[in-house]
DNA sequence: AATAATGATTGCGC
DNA sequence: GCGCAATCATTATT
């Protein structure tokens, strides 16, 4: 009920009513009563209003004039105070800045991709080494690892260059709006404080950019990686041998031409590649050969006839033992015309 | 330069 | 995990 005049004297702030202005005259003031105080201040307030109204040098002159008065630093101090209490307090409260995830995993990226971390020693010579390290297969995939790695450097070169000009951009900036405020500072409330708020905010601001620059270079280092690492980059086709074994496997398996795991690993040592890559070869040759056969049919017959000639030699000297582990009948997968009957005779 | 062949990858169902 | 089917990206051929 009787909270009104409470609640109204708290809201009350005047200028003239504050006590710190009140305190700062005290001991500037000596000697002079209420009215001449007030008539002081209204006359520096008048002043300080009017100061666009005048030319430049007489403006200058007026500026240096009031930062002069022995009033300035109490009237600075107020003014500084009240701005505090009327619009920083507002963006205040959230002021706080929690360590982004996002930037944390993109720092993370690059530090482990090699970008953004110290310089590695130098060139050819270690991304040769690195390679052959890492790779072991020969010479082909080192090259391809070097190119790698050259391509990595200039990625990480440009992301140098470029953080760097944010850097010093950044630095450039807040000198200048920090002169700028000190500057304004002389004529304007602006209290240190409010000059490292505004450090802060350009620096998140800078920050946010840098962000940027992180983003894009990461996705940068991913195209890279997934152009070198996709295999289907840098296929080489099998050589001749190899295919040669492999077909020979498939044709004399037409029936079922899923090969175990073992000899899987045995076509995959005879013809040198991996076991993964002898399973896309008869995955491809599998579908390949069922979508048209008759485009096999030559090829079919010509493998066909070479086990049956291979077949018969074994057979003729002695060994009564059929070579391929599975007869070549009932199956998933139509014959060509021209059937391998190693029971032939 | 077009086109075919070929090794590798991806998405889906089992 | 495997195989199939579709597809990609490169290499060989015309």
């Amino acid at each position: 009920m009787d909270e009104q005049p409470r609640l109204m004297h708290s809201h009350g702030v005047g200028m003239a009513g504050h006590p710190g202005l009140a305190q700062h005259m005290q001991d500037g003031t000596a000697g002079t009563d209420g009215e001449g105080r007030k008539q002081d201040i209204g006359d520096i307030l008048q002043q300080i209003m009017t100061i666009t109204d005048q030319s430049l040098d007489e403006a200058q002159a007026r500026k240096h004039a009031l930062n002069c008065h022995r009033m300035k630093p109490a009237l600075f101090n107020v003014l500084c105070e009240i701005k505090e209490k009327t619009v920083l307090s507002i963006r205040g409260a959230q002021e706080e800045e929690p360590p982004d995830p996002q930037l944390m995993r993109l720092d993370n990226m690059l530090l482990a991709e090699g970008v953004a971390g110290p310089e590695k020693g130098g060139g050819s010579a270690a991304a040769a080494a690195a390679a052959a390290a890492t790779g072991g297969i020969g010479a082909d995939n080192s090259a391809e690892h070097s190119d790698y790695r050259a391509k990595l450097s200039q990625i990480r070169q440009i992301y140098h260059t470029e953080l760097e000009k944010y850097e010093q951009a950044c630095n450039e900036f807040t000198t200048h709006v920090m002169n700028l405020l000190r500057e304004q500072s002389r004529t304007r409330p602006i209290s240190p404080k409010e000059i490292e708020r505004m450090v802060s905010i350009i620096h998140r601001k800078f920050s946010s950019i840098q962000m940027q620059l992180k983003q894009s270079t990461c996705e940068a280092v991913m195209i890279l990686r997934s152009r070198f690492l996709d295999a289907r980059r840098k296929r080489r086709n099998f050589n001749k041998q190899a295919t040669e074994i492999l077909n020979e496997y498939f044709y004399s398996h037409l029936s079922n031409p899923y090969p175990s795991e073992e000899a899987k690993e045995e076509l995959a040592k005879k013809c040198s590649i991996t076991v993964s890559q002898v399973s896309n070869w008869f995955g491809n040759k599998r579908i390949r050969y069922k979508k048209n056969i008759g485009k096999f049919q030559e090829e079919a017959n010509m493998y066909a006839a070479r086990t049956a000639v291979s077949a018969t030699s074994v057979s003729a000297h002695g060994s009564q033992a059929n070579s391929p582990s599975t007869p070549n009948s009932a199956g998933g997968y139509p014959s060509p015309c021209y059937q391998p009957d190693r029971r032939i005779q």
